[in-house]
DNA sequence: TACCGTTATGTTGAACCGTGCATAACGCTA
DNA sequence: TAGCGTTATGCACGGTTCAACATAACGGTA
């Protein structure tokens, strides 16, 4: 597939879906728990992705509602002002969809030279 | 990954970008050509995808100008009232991009067995 | 030439998304 | 107990997206 300008990139946006169609788990929550296992703290979190700390708390809260389990830990006060850190069920989430991820990634490049370059 | 509603399933959005970060084809644009070069159509092939024909108008508009190329030929008036048909590019587009789909979605089944299931 | 159905194009209004702003609650430390 | 920084939560505003209208242009056919 050649084209008049040549710069082309596959793009992939990733999700799973519950029973009621809505997003439960996806690319957003992904970075989103990334930042936090490496940061400890939400804010510091949503500062580092460059997303507003109203959207993310939120996006948290309908996720762990729609997976009926908390995916992370959060403390309120204390010297530092409060933390956030990961259940084992989120470090869990975070793992795996980072396996599932990269392998997308992958056949996504190699589908692209197969087919469409 | 066990989740306490265990119905999930993953979804998949495929685009290819120009250097402006536009998207210049995608899923949408992929339905369109499809049902435009089985109909015959640009308005039957709306209302068999239950888009308007308005924004189908203007996503084929904005993709020949990125692409700097036609992907379909329109005649109006006529005693159909007009048609609309592929140019040679744009079965080329459509055939290229219905390959490249077709993997990612087995790719994507592949990996969602083996890491999140 | 009048009619018909399709392509072509602007406009408007509703729905949704995300940011930013404004507070409140909390609990450790000084 | 006063202060500080973070979590918690509502609300209003701006941007984007798309459906729905409203016409106009076009060119075969009767």
């Amino acid at each position: 597939m050649t084209t008049a300008t040549s710069e082309v990139t596959p793009k992939c946006k990733l999700w799973l879906t519950g029973q009621t169609r809505h997003s439960i788990f996806g690319d957003g929550k992904w970075r989103l728990l990334k930042a936090i296992d490496r940061t400890g703290s939400l804010k510091a979190a949503t500062e580092l992705l460059g997303i507003s700390y109203r959207k993310a708390w939120g996006d948290l809260k309908k996720a762990q509602t729609l997976l009926g389990a908390d995916l992370i830990e959060k403390h309120r006060g204390g010297s530092a002002g409060g933390t956030t850190c990961l259940t084992p069920l989120g470090k869990q989430w975070l793992d795996a969809y980072t396996a599932f991820r990269s392998d997308i990634d992958t056949a996504v490049d190699a589908a692209y030279e197969k087919h469409i370059k």
